[in-house]
DNA sequence: TGTCTATGTTGACGGTTGTCGATACAGATG
DNA sequence: CATCTGTATCGACAACCGTCAACATAGACA
């Protein structure tokens, strides 16, 4: 009876940096609060392995990838594991394992968000 | 006589890293060139006073500002210069002196294509 | 010319990051 | 149970990055 497990909720880095966050860039000047957030995220894809590794899971079919299809980026196992983990705190990836293999997810709300940051108004 | 100058194109950098790159993250891997390339302007993005210095410049009327309209970020002078630096090699701004003051303007091209990078087809 | 202000550059320091090999863990299968 | 495969974590190391004080440079103006 001790085999119940707690609901995979988000874990709180993901859940809070997502929702609410930020006017696009040129409406005004973004308060060091929503920099310190928004940073986190254009940090993550700010990394050549990462943005690869993000576009793959991204372009595979329903938005997922099973790690094991995602892993030929040139670098070593460990260091995929490594930046996927990023990629999740970030809040732009999430991942279920289901079986034998882990799969992971775009988080379509953030994709959205992030690109509303850029395009609106592209000058004002 | 010796004293013409070069016309200022716009550095090597900028030029190159602008224009054709990329289709929406959601449609195709990224090869690893691509990456490279677009990472070097989400990386850009990805440090919080780069990305203030960035939002103060874009949402500054006509998307330019003088250095001492924005230089109010809680960092060193010089560090300023040099994030302002980082964020002109990225290509997202460029610069321009007048007189006394330097002004940075924003790349709005860029801005859109990285927003287009993000935004197209939040899912496949 | 000299001086003042605005901005950029240099050099150094400490913290962070990307990478790997070794190892640990999880699930499947025998 | 043992073993195999897929994925995550650990520990270490080199490279990179953000920051500052000190200094340099550019233009304005006297």
């Amino acid at each position: 009876m001790s085999n119940f497990k707690v609901l995979p909720i988000l874990d709180p880095e993901a859940a809070g940096a997502v929702a609410p966050c930020c006017p696009p860039l040129t409406e005004r000047p973004l308060t060091a609060e929503e920099a310190e957030q928004t940073a986190r995220m254009f940090k993550a894809l700010g990394d050549p392995v990462r943005l690869r590794l993000f576009s793959l899971v991204a372009s595979h079919e329903g938005g997922e990838a099973c790690v094991c299809d995602i892993s030929d980026v040139g670098v070593s196992q460990p260091t995929v594991s490594h930046h996927l983990k990023k990629l999740k705190e970030a809040g732009l990836l999430t991942s279920e394992r289901r079986g034998t293999w882990v799969y992971y997810r775009v988080e379509p709300s953030v994709l959205a968000a992030m690109g509303r940051l850029l395009t609106s108004a592209a000058l004002n």
